[in-house]
DNA sequence: CTGAAAGCGCTTACAG
DNA sequence: CTGAAAGCGCTTACAG
């Protein structure tokens, strides 16, 4: 038999709103305190949410807004996320938008509904609209990703991590440098890391330097035939990827045209995915901790909701990692 | 101004009985039905989803269990329970239990508490506690990757998988064979596969063919250790391993041994995780099609909530994948 | 088809 | 410290 909060009170022979004093941590004395203990551990008794939460008018609950969950970035986050929220005492409820940008509005508008009390949103794009949607819902929202000066915003470095790998590439004696991105609307992966790239390039004295940028989806698969086009149009000595998994299909369309990574190309990534440790070569890369990211944007959500001071923007750094797939040329 | 479901009768004219109906598809007359919505339309009105489920008594929610998020098992079948989901009407809560089983019980009576409607658990391990648990908790519960005759299951058939791994590395020639494989407790991979193993090496006739089983843990590094214990203590000439991750630890403690694969050594996987096919040799595997396992699990969990018939046993199949770790003897 | 009323299980001023 | 009462926003018999 179910029990509620009346027949709790009934049981231990007090008023219901003292149960519910008990329960929430309000003054109580010794000895109802016991009694209330003793009656709750007996029936086992356990409060329903809904009422809870349609009185006190909301949860703790954090939503975290994922374009898709089956990322090495994503996961490794959610999980930081998740293991630093239950120690904090939330739940995170995680909803996969299917990399549909109209999904992350509405998922917005939903978690809004459900009164969860702060919204972590893995951010590739933020438009008028997901500004719109923010602004309405009045829950407190951090981006992570992205950055923009309305709204609480945790980032990755892209811009010195795009400007170190530059150095480094050309530090090995590459001139003949592709640069394979990802679209500008993305603007941490698409516009800071080739920016920080560009940097690099531009203080380089060198006027035997030569550039070409191209465009990929984030797709192996879309990689692949991306390095195809690449490697048929000109002869680089290095493609720069905008991702570990471009990277991965550049390696696999050299592998198809029996080029030799270092010998015959050089690769590097950005993400620091665990695979670019396996695989042979080595993949230089560089790495984001991601689950470290998931633990401080646990705790930043976290005090954004209890109306604590928290800097507006956070940037996240990263580590170049150097393994054997540039060569000196 | 939020406005509730009074207002909205206010409004409308009618009573709050009335919207309720009509928000719920109960019979309302053409005219003023028409009203309502018009009303909804104007105020923007959205239905308090606690009320409605302290009243209802369920919510349309289906909580996944899941012992870790980071692995491309898990990640693959959530995403697609989330996809069917979503098309049916349902809403996924995923719970991250951190590959602790502790936590997994207190993540059964968590959901229940908050009326999740259906539960899929993604099972490595099924003890007595669990199935206390289970039948507690009064919400239909299916397990997803282990199976008991209590509880409806969803399970790889990992044993004829097992049986096809070991037919090929045979017929392929070889002889002195290490089997790595991982804890019984967990029966699906650590004895189904094992044993169907097993079986094809009972019916091969050569009596030179020698065999020695290992146990290694899930973890990649751990595998790395194990595989070196392997090729210390004797010289198969190939390692059939319990999953692809161990498949990829094996294959760096041979490239570290300097050890080529498959000449040196040949090595198998199970699993079929994406990364199997990047890399260089390619991991000959049997691939499970976990998102497509994940659309299945969601139909059937859907159907438990609703009563209806569902079959207690789901046995899914496998593909074997010949790539290029195993060398002809 | 429609409405008035009771109730779901809590929390929260308010008064004592 | 404690209790009676009102109210959160819905749904659901019941009667008309």
């Amino acid at each position: 038999m179910k029990k509620n909060i009346a027949d709790i009170a009934r049981i231990a022979g007090v008023a219901k709103s003292t149960v519910s004093r008990y329960l929430n941590g309000g003054s109580v004395s010794e000895a109802t305190r016991r009694k209330i203990e003793q009656v709750i551990k007996d029936t086992g008794y356990i409060p329903n949410t809904f009422a809870q939460s349609l009185k006190a008018k909301k949860t703790s609950m954090i939503g975290a807004i994922v374009p898709r969950l089956d990322s090495f970035a994503s996961s490794q986050t959610v999980t930081g996320m998740d293991e630093e929220l239950r120690e904090l005492g939330y739940q995170l409820l995680i909803i996969n938008t299917g990399q549909d940008l109209g999904r992350e509005i509405e998922a917005l508008h939903d978690l809004a509904r459900q009164k969860i009390s702060g919204i972590v949103l893995f951010a590739t794009q933020v438009t008028e609209k997901h500004l719109t949607a923010i602004r309405e819902i009045n829950v407190p929202v951090m981006l992570l990703g992205q950055q923009h000066n309305e709204v609480h915003s945790f980032v990755y470095n892209d811009y010195m991590a795009g400007y170190e790998v530059g150095r480094y590439v050309l530090s090995m004696g590459h001139r003949k440098i592709a640069y394979l991105g990802v679209t500008e609307r993305d603007v941490a992966v698409g516009v800071q890391r080739k920016e920080g790239f560009r940097k690099a390039l531009a203080e380089c004295a060198d006027p035997n330097v030569m550039v070409s940028f191209y465009e990929s989806g984030f797709k192996m698969s879309e990689a692949v035939s991306a390095a195809s086009a690449v490697l048929g149009s000109s002869k680089p000595s290095v493609i720069v990827c905008a991702t570990d998994n471009i990277a991965l299909g550049v390696m696999k369309a050299a592998s198809m045209r029996r080029l030799r990574i270092p010998e015959d190309l050089s690769v590097t990534g950005f993400g620091g995915y665990d695979v670019t440790e396996i695989i042979h070569p080595g993949l230089t890369t560089v790495k984001y901790n991601y689950a470290e990211s998931g633990h401080l944007a646990a705790k930043h959500i976290v005090k954004l909701v209890n109306d604590q001071q928290v800097e507006p923007l956070t940037v996240l750094g990263y580590q170049f990692i150097e393994r054997e797939s540039v060569d000196k040329k």
